[in-house]
DNA sequence: GAAGCATATTCTTTGTTTGGAATATAGGTA
DNA sequence: TACCTATATTCCAAACAAAGAATATGCTTC
């Protein structure tokens, strides 16, 4: 069932930081490796993770990779991510993420060739 | 982090028929065994997972253990059950289980000395 | 074509999850 | 006490998940 891919995906705190953070913007994977302060490999493989189950969508775009949730979803994938988004309001290393990610908007932006 | 916790124990599919029923009303674990058609070590097994991680409580009434959700539920608890609840609500697998302990509700509450 | 950068994949280790079989426990009853 | 019923726990095997190290791929640029 589509549901049960669905949490198995929101049961790990990095892809659970991925996704509040895809859902301020599309970012590369280079810009998670600075924003959350982990090793290329790790969040390569989150998410492909969160790909093959269909919670985020990847472009290439040059050298890099432009990840982003998905633009149609199912009622129940929409309805979790509202819910994680809603729940993940109060918690520190969530809302430090968003700060750090507000914080380098402007250089992500503004270096970026991929245009993310 | 709670909220890991409690992705954790939705991402199986007896667990959340479990949680499922348990929104309609406590129940024991053999009425779980019945409406589920599961063995008893699984259902055991799974209300222990689910017990551990605070998303059910449970109380001896003579034989029978009773199962229930919390009462006071934090509020990622909260948010998390609602969603599912809704999420669940167009699923064959959970409406048919909802069905089958409507019909049997009568004889649950008339056989059952734990009151459930 | 060679080098360089960003990202993905493979391999390996370690830990966790799941399920079933067998056994243990706890309370009720004769 | 002995037995019965409902439930929990232990043991085992198979599958899966997570992380890091090493390596591969795909684009870009020279």
């Amino acid at each position: 069932m589509e549901l049960i891919s669905i949490y198995e995906c929101l049961c790990d705190q990095t892809r659970l930081r991925l996704l509040n953070l895809l859902n301020v913007r599309p970012l590369c994977v280079c810009h998670f490796q600075e924003l959350l302060g982990e090793p290329q490999v790790k969040i390569s493989k989150h998410l492909a993770y969160l790909r093959k189950r269909g919670l985020v969508e990847a472009e290439r775009e040059g050298n890099w990779m432009i990840y982003r949730l998905p633009e149609k979803r199912s009622p129940e994938l929409e309805k979790n991510l509202r819910c994680l988004q809603d729940c993940v309001q109060e918690n520190r290393i969530f809302k430090q993420d968003n700060t750090k990610l507000k914080r380098r908007s402007k250089a992500i932006e503004a270096n970026s060739p991929c245009g993310c």
